[in-house]
DNA sequence: CCAAGACATAGATGTATGTCGATACCTTCG
DNA sequence: CGAAGGTATCGACATACATCTATGTCTTGG
């Protein structure tokens, strides 16, 4: 709502009014889009969906790789593009690293295409 | 509204079970993705939240080309876009094209990302 | 039936993106 | 310390995509 310096996109999803309610602006929907750009891949809904019904809600890398037939770089990549817009948090343990899903975030966008208030 | 040998991203996003729930099969996210990829783009974002939050629901084509500083055509494959993945309904009435969001697929979609209930 | 206007399609082009192999970076273990 | 294994970064490449101009199609008015 109120702009600071900079907002982030998950920012901006949780501060917006639904889609259906009022017209999104332009500077919204550019710092929205990133946002929804990282959840358009098959890849990358998988490994979200992978995380997220993981037992603890969180999955080690190492696990992840062997879900794809693609290489470690690529799925790194994948996870670190959702884990930039701020869709999946990062934590080093010892020699692995788990990702969890940010469930605030995911349901913010929900509620930004779906209507219901956040 | 059903078509049964194959299924089109909006039946897929609707009968699958949230991100968060299970994990998301290869092929069910091949199916969605094209899907959040017609959402992952700040003009389409803009042109669905204009649509829907119209008068009555619905946007003639001429009104949401005097929004954007883009060409005609490309508000053209926009909307063909967002419409051919099955977001926007769209009929003609004499000269004029109107557009209006199929509500059920976006609360779907959302659904999907939310995990609320369909 | 022809001209004008609204919208869609076609073809071209620059940029973004998904993927890979090679390699660098850490952390643990012997 | 040095080797081994897990993960991230880099550079390259092919494809996908957003955009434009030019043109086609359809409907209405004169």
């Amino acid at each position: 709502m109120s702009k600071s310096l900079e907002l982030t996109p998950i920012q901006t999803v949780a501060c917006c009014s639904p889609l259906t309610r009022e017209p999104l602006s332009a500077a919204d929907a550019e710092r929205i889009a990133p946002l929804v750009k990282a959840l358009a891949d098959p890849v990358r809904l998988r490994l979200l969906s992978l995380v997220a019904s993981h037992a603890d809600g969180e999955a080690c890398v190492c696990d992840l790789n062997d879900a794809f037939d693609l290489s470690q770089p690529t799925i790194s990549h994948h996870l670190k593009l959702l884990h930039d817009v701020g869709l999946l948090d990062r934590e080093k343990r010892g020699v692995w690293v788990y990702y969890r899903v940010n469930a605030g975030a995911l349901g913010d966008l929900a509620a930004l295409l779906g209507g219901v208030s956040a």
